[in-house]
DNA sequence: CTTAAGGTAAGTCAAGCGCCTGACTTAAAG
DNA sequence: CTTTAAGTCAGGCGCTTGACTTACCTTAAG
């Protein structure tokens, strides 16, 4: 049997064109900078209006395309977790929070486009509540946050949500600047995904472990 | 005399609406999600192209915005170093390079809307080297940058760019999301712009200062 | 084999865009 | 006072966009 489905796989076909497309010319442009059209064209759609009938509005297309890569990198984080001792410390938790996306990135090979995307999804106004919902929808993300949270007793919860703030954008920009170094040629401060995973978890332990300047 | 120029006074003022509605505008929906059409009606300027009549292309604009705050920006900054004594430590330097934007923010009063702005510029592809070109220009920066280098002889170099690419995204970041926090209603971890780059001042000190996990 | 369903191609349409042109208004110069 | 130059306004032109319509073609069901 070769499935149910020969029409079906054209189909699955065609949304993953459309998916990959739009996810390289969104993390090289911007979404806003790349109209519907041109994602249908350079998918290799005659129809301009694939996009359309395929996801619906650009928003559900950036869901889909999210959800897309969500599934692998769940799994990373599921392994790490898994991976956790008894005692765990505020770095086994950083590793959790800050390495799925370096190492599926890492998994992927050659040139990738997500952690651009991810970072220009995040920062437009009309997507950005898009992109947290789909993040906050894992129960294993939020898993890492409480097991983090649960290290740092000590910390003001004001500063422990601001700092979770800034942990969050890093984790989100600095792939995407190793990310955009690697396509335009430029040098990398580290050799692989895996060493700068390593050298944006230490930074971002010590962000969370700096000692808090008392207010006046 | 009323100056000689009465009429300087107007167009000074156009392009003062101008610049006051594009950086609403961008901050609020993204640079590309804003044509030049909706920047001139804004404004209360009849003339669809009064936005290409006083500054060319939007990435002519951009610069001008930047550059209107830059000015106050330098002076703060200026004022902060000249205010460091003779053995300044990664504390002084920090904080000459994260207060001057929140304490310009906060100078300015009222509902602000610069860091989003500038959060959205520096994120855009077409966008991101005029605001690099724009901060780099400051010689009082590239002071900050310096002495700070200075502070850390033992971190590696790779590591020191790395680091200062962080901190470089919190600086633009962290105060756009507490703007966007005022903006809507939210509440903010900290009462005040001050006290905001404090929190932030803290963060990046922890996380110039972490420990480096040496490569295998 | 026939038929119905669904995906793709191709063309059309109104709306909005950047850009250009020309007319009007007004401050400043001769 | 006249002339000049500059800012503003009003509108048209060509193009792109998202949405819609139609025709064709392949597949899976009857």
């Amino acid at each position: 049997m070769t499935g149910r489905t020969v029409r079906a796989e054209q189909v699955s076909a065609t949304r993953e064109l459309i998916l990959t497309a739009a996810e390289r010319l969104f993390a090289e442009r911007g979404v806003n900078a790349v109209s519907n059209r041109q994602v249908s064209e350079a998918a290799g759609q005659g129809n301009n209006t694939a996009v359309g009938y395929h996801f619906g509005t650009k928003a559900d297309l950036v869901r889909a395309i999210v959800r897309k890569h969500t599934v692998r990198i769940e799994e990373i984080r599921a392994r790490l977790l898994a991976g956790i001792g008894d005692s765990p410390g505020v770095r086994d938790w950083a590793d959790c929070l800050v390495r799925p996306m370096p190492e599926h990135l890492g998994r992927l090979g050659g040139p990738t486009w997500f952690a651009r995307f991810c970072a220009q999804v995040t920062t437009d106004p009309a997507l950005h509540q898009i992109m947290m919902e789909e993040s906050l929808a894992s129960p294993s993300l939020r898993q890492c946050i409480d097991g983090l949270n649960r290290c740092l007793p000590d910390l003001p919860p004001e500063v422990r949500a601001e700092r979770g703030e800034m942990a969050r954008h890093l984790i989100v920009h600095m792939p995407a600047e190793r990310e955009r170094a690697l396509a335009e040629g430029r040098p990398t401060s580290r050799s692989n995904w895996d060493d700068a995973a390593t050298g944006l978890a230490d930074a971002i332990i010590g962000l969370w472990l700096a000692p808090v300047t008392p207010g006046r």
